[in-house]
DNA sequence: CATTGTAGTGCTCCTATGTTCACTATGTAA
DNA sequence: TTACATAGTGAACATAGGAGCACTACAATG
């Protein structure tokens, strides 16, 4: 537990803090001892070895200009940034730059598996009564194997479907939750792969 | 456009990248020096002339150690923090410290109306038509009035319900997205108010 | 071959910046 | 009243760091 800061101490770390977001380098004490109208940088120093004492600042002996402030990470180091697919075919690498049509970002924490995940828009409506409509943004996690009741994305014939993955037994099938749409009976098919698995859906209303 | 730099401009600059982001301040001429072995600190000079000039750095003259990049904004000023609440009640700040929950993160530039967004946990199923399931993280965005078809957490009574707003003429409604439960007619409340608009919907399969 | 651009050196000089000491002032607690 | 904690001063000194000149080397271009 961190000690308890003076009330000028507070208001010099609350300086430094203003002062590397508006600058992007830390000041000095004499620029410290000047915005607070201090004659003498030692004074500074001493309220900066208290800080660096009681863990909220770093800095580098002999060394001008090396305030260093001991937060947590930055946010961007939470986030999760995932690129937005085009197209999902066979021999076509998901991934590659031509098949980007952005990038977003998301907390790292709202999903488990994040692994070379990649975002892919909805297109149609054969999975809305999983609650994921045409337009909404659905996250991938790449894998070969899936479990029963996993929500998919799957190549069969070339083509890129997303169902729910079904196995009963030594059968499985693609299953639409639209009742528009048939059941597909995936041992009838040679050519087909799992790409990934939904590990999350995104919805905007704009 | 700026202009093209030359290679040993491009390693300058990203080891003064790597530097700021791992040490919290910029590099020295004489650290860049040592970093590429030059022996003379003008060689460097001209180089962090040369980013300055193209707009990749700025600096100040004669003041140690203030090199700073000139990047677009940091992705976690592209983020948007939202703090996710526990209740929804009359008389209650709904971001009360105590009401909070946590927050996430999401690019800024999925959400369009942004401020004083504030995230809730869905409870019941009486939204699944619109693809809102139980569990669902919902974006709303704070409004005291909304439009035919949006889908808004109101009060009613004290108690908050998420529903489509529905409007026929002088007549408006709470139209519940589920065949399991009845319209709300809101001309019998006379204590009712919209507390804002569902934005966003997240749902993770964790 | 001459010119230009890029990259660097050696060196000196100047200013910025950090460190430290002995001191004062004020408020609080014992 | 004394002791302690907090906050600051004035000054000197040492080191860090930026600025800039005249030079060399090499590659590319006209």
């Amino acid at each position: 537990m961190k000690a308890e800061l003076t009330d000028r101490q507070k208001e010099i770390l609350d300086f430094i803090e203003v002062f590397i977001s508006e600058n992007g380098f830390p000041p000095t004490f004499r620029e410290i001892a000047s915005h607070f109208e201090l004659a003498s940088t030692f004074g500074v120093k001493r309220h900066i070895d208290a800080l660096v004492k009681k863990g909220h600042l770093s800095s580098i002996s002999n060394s001008g200009r090396t305030l260093s402030l001991t937060n947590p990470a930055p946010k961007s180091e939470n986030m999760l940034e995932i690129p937005i697919v085009g197209r999902v075919a066979a021999g076509y690498p998901i991934l590659a730059q031509e098949n980007l049509e952005g990038t977003f970002s998301l907390d790292a924490g709202l999903i488990r598996r994040k692994k070379d995940c990649f975002g892919l828009k909805v297109k149609g409506d054969s999975m809305i009564n999983a609650g994921i409509f045409e337009g909404d943004l659905v996250i991938i996690s790449p894998q070969k194997e899936c479990e029963d009741g996993d929500i998919v994305v799957a190549l069969l014939d070339d083509e890129a479907t997303m169902k729910r993955f079904i196995k009963k037994g030594e059968d499985i099938f693609l299953k639409p939750e639209n009742e528009k749409y048939s059941v597909i009976d995936l041992n009838k098919y040679s050519n087909f792969s799992i790409i990934g698995k939904v590990v999350g859906v995104f919805r905007s209303y704009n």
